[in-house]
RNA sequence: GGGGACGUAGCUCAAUUGGGAGAGCGCCUGGUUUGCAACCAGGAGGUUGAGGGUUCGAUCCCCUUCGUCUCCA
């Protein structure tokens, strides 16, 4: 049995027991708990809290799932994946253990048609009631049913001792006995009938929910005989082809062997995590997929490999995918794109790690062992990512060895420090919103896309967190009071689009909304009471800021514009990777593997405003998801629909899922311009653009900003460009005219008003007059007026050109009430002992300051000029002292 | 969420306990040459990511912030 045929098996063996066959949810689901989906039930914790349609209570998926947490075990056992599909039934207060158990075992054996002699169960230990099922009603001997504790066989595992509180329950699991592998658990039926409210105090629940996973890789394997996942028919092409790749002969039991395996799992997770628009990044879900492609990159370096090759697999992934995943096919193109890049990237660093090995191994020896610290190979790989065996690898070929333990230790110590504060969070959680769910059954009803005012009754009142009967006005920089209503014209932002703003006005009070959201199908309404009291029950009418909304529907409608102009213009691969619609302002985010550049920028814009000026019809309708897809609607990859989706259509030109606010026209846009286009993360770019008011209103403050230069300039504002550059290097030589006076200023005549005779002698005058021979070293020392610092270095090194040897200089000079000194030595007296650096530390304290430097040339400051004789003094008695001692 | 590192010329990176901002490649000009990363001479190019502090003086030390990388959860 092919893997494509059980899993269309099961899922319609379940619709077959009245279980609605729901979608799979998205890889990275809307839930701060968790990075990626980790198994079937998680789409459905809000039925399994008693918060969903209470008309759906039963449910069978297919889920795509991410699990890291064993990813050391991947490629090298034989069933364990990073991604992999789970199939699942589910029960919301409806059937429970007898149907779950009975449906299982009918499932296995008469649809899958497997020799009942070829399973087994286990149960929890007291859960009676699942070992009568399984031996009375199936009639499996006793011998095949083992009890085991709340590490096994309860959910989460070992729930009654160590919590967390909450809905748990015990489960029973069904293991396959083949051939090949001889023991595998093939299904585990959840039956979460419990509250615990603290150790081993578990509440029955009066709604009992199923949880139910079949892991479909691993129940194929069982199905087609085989060893592994990795030789079922959806895998064994991706390893042949990684093998083909790296030039190898696939052999299981090779150390190779595991390494093509664990390419092959890698492959398939980043194919189908980048299609969801996850991308390798350092952080979240983008950090786990890099880990994923770096490993499978290492296992091809130490196989040889230094090319990019693991972006091949990828059309090798969507084709085995092909029949429950056709949308992959479609991505392949970015995908393997993404890969390549982030492979090259990688490589690049291993080489740069290479250096860094070097320098820890030259230190390695330099300290006289010949053994890498378990520090410093750490600090190689926390810091700058060079993988252990890496490091172990290259200092094997230098005669070195690494000490592993001490690296093991310093890991562990990291471990722990970065662990933080952070609880593991419960699976579930009931916050005041899920109460207000349970109380009204049903969310806020949206009535913006027809009005934007309308009666309607509160129905909820949030305050610091907590439901509340009324509110009024609060203390200045309170946090805000959320309001519900039953029915509302305001949008909760979504969709990139931001909420509206507006008023709510009921008997006797007024409630400014500054920002709506959305959350558990409620709109709330953000804001502060500014008369009266709000209260739960009261008729309201809530009024949008009719102006502003006005303003995001042509944002939101040019982006649709914009999409379809850079399909045109870039290509269909230039896919919406995210917005943000604000009143005539956007956002776009795309994909594009390089920048727009400015023509072509240019054209795209041109393209928009021409399909503004063709003033097409902008027209919606809802539909049935399928039904969206088959007319060709574009949606975001990543992205999770519900059944009924809004499709948005502008004349023949574009087709999109959207529940956004939208014009009538493309011509109300008005002017669409756009201000800026950026890199967001690599492969992705950013168009930012105004529309309407904001746009136009752009234009004139540029007209204005032009016409102000072209004044100051006193030119036409045509000219402004050649009069700019024609000043810019104008004041360029201006410039440097500036310094080459100011430089001979120190060394000439002009400054003469200035009683420090010196400071008018050029260098030669300098020497010729003022050094001192000491020792056979002519030495100056002198007061240079309110020469810069960069002016006495330049005379220092003025002086030593004409004097390279035998020469000792220090000059002090006074700006701004601060005093500057400096000091030169030629180098045959640095041979002597004389210290520029040392000159100076002596010096400097006399003017209330410090100093040092180099033996040849250093630098000083200090704040009280009334000592520069007394330390001019002191400067010509510590160097003849130097000079002479 | 936490730990560590980095940010200097268009690119890759230097700069001793805080003391003159540099090299290679690329670019421009002139010359030489026309067999493969051509050569020679000259030149342009910097708010040392941003902001604040300490100091006579900060690329360097401290704080804040932004960005990039990396490890752990």
């Amino acid at each position: 049995m092919t893997t494509d045929d059980l899993r269309e098996a099961y899922l319609s063996f379940f619709e077959s027991k009245d279980c609605l066959r729901r979608p799979s949810d998205v890889l990275v689901p809307n839930d701060p708990t968790v990075l990626f989906t980790p198994a079937g039930m998680n789409q459905f914790k809000r039925e399994f809290l008693g918060l969903g349609d209470p008309d759906f209570t039963r449910a069978t998926t297919c889920q795509k799932c991410l699990r890291t947490g064993d990813i050391e075990n991947v490629g090298r056992t034989a069933f364990h994946e990073t991604f992999f599909e789970m199939l699942g039934n589910f029960s919301f207060g409806d059937y429970f253990k007898r149907e779950a158990i009975h449906w299982a075992w009918e499932f296995l054996t008469e649809v899958l048609e497997i020799p009942s002699e070829r399973l087994t169960v286990t149960v929890y230990l007291d859960d009676d009631e699942a070992f009568d099922i399984w031996h009375h009603d199936i009639k499996l001997p006793k011998d095949r049913i083992s009890r085991l504790g709340e590490d096994d066989n309860f959910w989460p595992a070992g729930a009654p001792t160590h919590g967390p509180n909450g809905v748990c329950g015990p489960c029973s699991e069904i293991f396959y006995h083949g051939n090949g592998p001889k023991e595998v658990e093939i299904w585990n039926l959840v039956f979460t009938q419990f509250n615990r409210v603290g150790p081993n105090e578990l509440e029955p629940l009066p709604k009992k929910n199923i949880d139910t996973g079949m892991g479909l890789e691993r129940a194929a394997a069982c199905l087609q005989g085989v060893p592994t996942v990795f030789a079922t028919d959806i895998f064994k092409p991706i390893v042949a082809a990684a093998a083909d790749l790296l030039g190898v002969r696939y052999e299981a039991e090779q150390p190779d062997g595991v390494r093509l395996r664990r390419m092959a799992d890698h492959a398939r997770a980043l194919t189908f995590c980048i299609h969801e628009n996850v991308r390798p990044s350092a952080e979240k879900q983008g950090y786990v997929i890099r880990r994923l492609l770096r490993r499978a990159v290492l296992d091809a370096y130490r196989m040889g490999r230094r090319d990019p090759f693991l972006f091949e697999l990828v059309p090798i992934v969507a084709d085995v995918m092909r029949n429950p995943y056709p949308e992959v096919l479609d991505s392949v193109t970015r995908i393997r794109t993404v890969i390549k890049e982030e492979e090259e990237q990688f490589l690049r660093n291993l080489d740069n790690g290479l250096k860094l090995l070097d320098d820890a191994f030259r230190k390695t020896r330099a300290a006289g062992s010949d053994t890498v610290s378990g520090l410093d190979a750490f600090t190689l790989h926390a810091t700058y990512g060079i993988p252990i065996e890496v490091t172990e690898s290259l200092a094997t070929d230098q005669n070195l060895n690494v000490d592993r333990a001490g690296f093991d230790r310093e890991r562990k110590q990291h471990g722990e420090r970065s662990r933080g504060s952070t609880e593991a969070a419960a699976v579930f959680s009931l916050g005041p919103l899920d109460t207000l769910k349970k109380e009204q059954r049903r969310g806020s009803e949206f009535l913006g896309y027809a009005t934007t005012e309308a009666r309607a009754q509160v129905i909820g009142i949030l305050e610091h967190g907590r439901l509340a009967d009324t509110a009024g006005t609060g203390l200045e920089g309170a946090p805000p009071i959320i309001v519900i209503l039953d029915r509302t014209p305001f949008y909760g932002e979504s969709g990139g689009q931001v909420g509206d703003t507006g008023v709510i006005r009921g008997d006797g009070f007024v409630f400014q909304v500054q920002d709506t959201k959305k959350d558990h199908d409620f709109t709330l309404h953000l804001g502060r009471v500014s008369e009266g009291t709000v209260a739960v029950n009261s008729q309201v009418i809530a009024a949008v800021d009719v102006a502003r909304r006005q303003a995001i529907r042509r944002a939101h409608s040019a982006t649709h514009v914009l999409h379809h102009a850079l399909h045109t213009h870039l290509g269909k691969h230039a896919q919406q990777a995210g917005s943000k619609v604000e009143p005539d302002r956007l956002r776009f985010d795309f994909s594009n593997p390089e920048a727009v550049g400015r023509e072509r920028l240019r054209a795209i814009e041109r393209t928009v405003n021409e399909r503004i000026l063709e003033a097409e019809a902008i027209r919606w309708s809802t539909m049935p998801i399928e039904e969206a897809k088959k007319l060709g609607a574009m949606a975001l990859f990543g992205e999770k629909y519900p059944e009924v989706v809004r499709v948005v259509e502008m004349g023949e030109f574009s087709r999109e899922l959207c529940g956004g606010t939208h014009l009538d026209n493309t011509g109300q846009i008005g002017l669409f311009k756009v201000v800026g286009e950026e890199s967001v993360s690599a492969g992705t770019r950013r168009i930012s653009a105004l529309t309407g008011a904001a746009a136009l209103d752009l234009v004139g403050v540029e007209e204005d900003q032009l016409a102000d230069a072209a004044a100051v300039l006193k030119t036409s504002t045509r000219e402004v460009g050649t009069r700019l550059r024609a000043l810019l290097e104008e004041v360029k030589t201006l410039k440097k005219q500036a310094s080459q006076l100011k430089a001979s200023a120190a060394s000439t005549a002009h400054a003469a008003s200035f009683a420090d005779a010196t400071f008018a002698l050029g260098p030669k005058a300098l020497l010729e007059q003022k050094s001192v021979e000491i020792a056979g070293a002519k030495v100056v020392v002198e007061s240079r007026g309110d020469a810069a610092p960069d002016a006495l270095r330049q005379t220092i090194d003025e002086l030593r050109r004409v004097q390279p040897e035998g020469l000792a200089v220090l000059l002090v000079s006074v700006v701004e009430g601060k005093v500057n000194l400096a000091a030169g030595v030629t180098p045959d007296l640095v041979a002597r002992g004389l210290h520029a650096g040392n000159w100076l530390k002596h010096v400097a304290p006399l003017v209330g300051g410090g100093g040092g430097g180099r033996p040849d040339m250093a630098q000083a400051g200090g704040k009280d000029p009334s000592k520069i004789q007394e330390a001019i003094a002191a400067a010509r008695d510590s160097v003849r002292v130097r000079l002479e001692g």
